[in-house]
DNA sequence: CAGGCATATGCCTTGATGAGCATATACGCG
DNA sequence: CGCGTATATGCTCATCAAGGCATATGCCTG
């Protein structure tokens, strides 16, 4: 879980995820795609790969990666685990908690709480 | 969303956050918890802060660090956009996949393609 | 099997970040 | 208002990862 948080917490790593979305590159193909060089987008996919965010397969001397659904699935299903937190309406419930957290301190000073 | 990827790729800043799924926590509690001291968890809920991941409540000199959803929600909308990567049985075929190619590396030298 | 293309790896430098410790700030209480 | 508790911040050190460049490896073609 957390190293594929670390994978993808690396923007040109991310990028990489977004472009392979669209279905399977080869290397020098998602280099040109995002600028980027050719031995920073293999070093890129090798984290990708270890993780198992990405798999490879050979065609001649290319290399095409394609993104692998297994830990996507991982961070669903970790993400479902909070759902109650996220799926209903509390989150601007948080934004009026915050601020009457603010109002509170000086109701608290005055009340002597 | 690459933040709070950052974020949760730090692993105690996740244990923080799987702790504070069981509610609000004060700092100390977190500490004693998770066996840390109490600068790091100021320092790793600064930064959970930042991101969005947890708010604050203050009451007396304490401070209760409580879990948002927002960004968990913005997770789950990036996530729903590669469903179709894995809520099928895709994955299983991915390995096969794998096992496939490396199979055809010898075939492709067979029939020269 | 030599040359060329596609990709991977190694090395170096640099910036970011976490841990530890000391210390500053905030707040309630007597 | 001084003291103790709860938390935040500053500083330093060590580690690590990313970028750039050179180069190695793999594979195809003539």
């Amino acid at each position: 879980m957390i190293e594929t948080f670390a994978a993808l917490a690396e923007p040109n790593r991310f990028r990489i995820v977004e472009l392979l979305r669209a279905g399977p590159r080869a290397v020098n193909e998602i280099g040109e795609s995002l600028h980027l060089n050719q031995p920073q987008v293999s070093k890129h996919l090798r984290v990708l790969k270890d993780v198992g965010l990405v798999g490879v397969q050979a065609r001649a001397q290319q290399r095409l990666y394609e993104l692998r659904g297994q830990r996507l699935r991982e961070l669903h299903d970790w993400l479902e685990r909070y759902r109650d937190l996220w799926d209903a309406r509390f989150d601007d419930l948080d934004d009026l908690i915050e601020e009457l957290t603010e109002k509170e301190k000086s109701d608290d000073r005055r009340k002597g709480n």
